[in-house]
DNA sequence: TGATCATGGTAATGCGAATTATTACTGGGC
DNA sequence: GCCCAGTAATAATTCGCATTACCATGATCA
């Protein structure tokens, strides 16, 4: 086995001194520090003749820097089934990732002894990474703050709310989104709106509540809301014209179920408020809105990057794109008077 | 910004050296190293407190191993369209790779200037990680030769040929697939077969061909070949009873085209040699074979971790699992005596 | 002619952990 | 009292690279 090169090779076969070799690599000309550009040819050619490259481990202890990026995922990030979750952030990722001239580490031994990650078990391998974006809907609280006390650049996609400090970002503007559906709506003609879903739990799913409630609000039209599962009865019972599900998952159920009773949009407008999260095949072209997730996945990068050069705490939320749909109309003429169609 | 703990700082800590710090934390017990139970448990007391975690990087430097695999592919691990061709190897690695208490590492720096990557390009990094498994059928020679002679561990799926020495892979058996779908074909009274596609090229085109002539021969049949495009008059006028098509994406565009001249498998039975490349939609149940991708990852992950340790160049064909489907039957009264049904 | 300076390079040190070689101490045997 | 064996822990070195501090040489200047 051949041991691999290394700069004390180089420099023999270059006849200069190791740090010689290590200076023409890095290009470093300023200050103090001069090579004659014969000097510097010899050494280059040498490098370019045996294909030497840099251990990056040695590289990483000298001068702390690696230019890997960590990718933490609590579940398998190739799902052997379903329509995969973390693939939209992850193209986004890659892409933002190749950019920066970076490669991208998989966090796959961090396996605890039961089936779920954990980034700090009893030994932690996240420091391999210069920084590390971490995915999922639900990270440990433990472990963020273990992060930020470690003082390990890191960027949340998702995950938003303290943990014994503030957490670095990117979120989706389900708030906003939610309030435009709404305003939309309202537009429509519609004046009594229910909220389907739980509206709390997640960060994501109480930012669509509040969306919806502060929007209804501020339009002064009635909001109520029905518990998280999709009862038809209690959905109907509302007596509204327009259902804003949490999860589009729980509208399809709903949409299923009511075949039979009503008619969407006719009788019912039905809104999601984004795109699935559970696999559920369907062809309805629900009105709703567009998570970005793949563009989440990009600005995590970038942001980490920034974090990585410069530390920081940033926050950013992306805004949704709304998606027009077929699922919501004008309310019927029982709704009250019926607005110009916007 | 708080500097990070060391080795150093847990024996001030626990009032011992570093040496005794590092012989802990590995459980070095055997041989001529001695630690008393007090001092031990002291030593642990205090890395549990603080929380302390090995640098991996100087770790890597001392001991010359990483448990970081690394995945080598020409475009965008994370395709942003298409049916997406690395994923179900990827499922496959990810999961060996984690059994293994290893890292993956994406190589998403290595770009060339152009869009294609590069392993060895100005500064390559493949040796970031113990070893690597290059996916794609299109592996470049160059790189591939250069990995022989630098004699870094690694693993190809799906090309085998040798490039200046013999190249470790894992393939799928091919030839013996599509020579148990040919047997399987004549024994439904199929007398006349015609192959549809190059046979050349890659070698798992001309592994396919190699099958389906070699078992045409054994059976004594009668073996004919089509262009490989897939124009019905050419297939039709072979007189082949079945076609066996190279690329199920051609068996789709063939069946679209003769769908009104012809029924399948009445007129003529239709068999592909593998499941599409190319992404297409299709919900044709074809007979044929499938090609076991995830399992490929997995095998390729075994038999690198086999390399980094002992060396070699472990080279495998994995078997093809075979697909029933609905568009082989036995062949009609006028392709000779009707065999008993197997 | 010695002091000053620019030039081109090298020796030495540090990064954090693993490993090898070495030391300090204790008790036993004679 | 001296040597040996056994135990417990440490000092020193190594890994490959980056960086700092330093040294040699020759030219320039007063």
């Amino acid at each position: 086995m051949a041991r691999r090169l290394t700069q004390q090779d180089i420099a023999r076969m270059a006849g200069v001194s190791q740090t010689t070799v290590s200076l023409v690599l890095n290009n470093r000309a300023e200050g103090a520090v001069r090579i004659s550009p014969e000097t510097r040819e010899r050494v280059i050619r040498v490098i370019k003749e045996t294909g030497y490259i840099a251990d990056p481990a040695a590289r990483r202890l000298a001068e702390g820097r690696n230019r890997i990026l960590g990718v933490f995922t609590y579940e398998a990030v190739f799902p052997a089934t379903s329509a995969d979750f973390y693939h939209p952030f992850l193209v986004g990722i890659e892409e933002c990732t190749e950019e920066a001239g970076c490669d991208l580490l998989l966090f796959t031994s961090a396996r605890a002894s039961g089936r779920r990650r954990r980034i700090f078990d009893q030994d932690s391998r996240v420091r391999l990474a210069d920084g590390c974006v971490l995915l999922g809907h639900t990270v440990d609280r433990d472990d963020l703050a273990r992060l930020i006390t470690d003082q390990i650049p890191f960027v949340s996609v998702g995950r938003r709310d303290d943990a014994g400090g503030p957490v670095p970002y990117v979120g989706a503007d389900y708030a906003s989104a939610a309030g435009a559906l709404v305003r939309r709506a309202v537009a429509l003609g519609h004046r009594r709106l229910v909220y389907v879903g739980a509206g709390t739990g997640a960060e994501s799913w109480a930012d669509r509540h509040r969306g919806f409630l502060d929007a209804v609000t501020e339009l002064g039209v009635e909001g109520v809301k029905a518990g998280g599962a999709p009862d038809v009865d209690a959905v109907l019972a509302t007596g509204a014209t327009v259902a804003f599900f949490e999860e589009q998952a729980d509208a399809v159920t709903f949409m299923a179920a009511a075949r039979h009773r009503i008619s969407v949009p006719a009788d019912l407008s039905v809104v999601t408020l984004g795109s699935a999260t559970r696999p559920v095949r369907s062809d309805i072209d629900f009105t709703g809105f567009l998570i970005p997730r793949r563009e989440m996945g990009r600005r995590a990068v970038e942001l980490l990057t920034g974090v990585i050069e410069n530390g920081g705490t940033p926050q950013e939320l992306l805004p949704c794109e709304l998606i027009e749909g077929s699922t919501l109309a004008a309310a019927g003429p029982g709704a009250g008077p019926r607005p110009p169609a916007s």
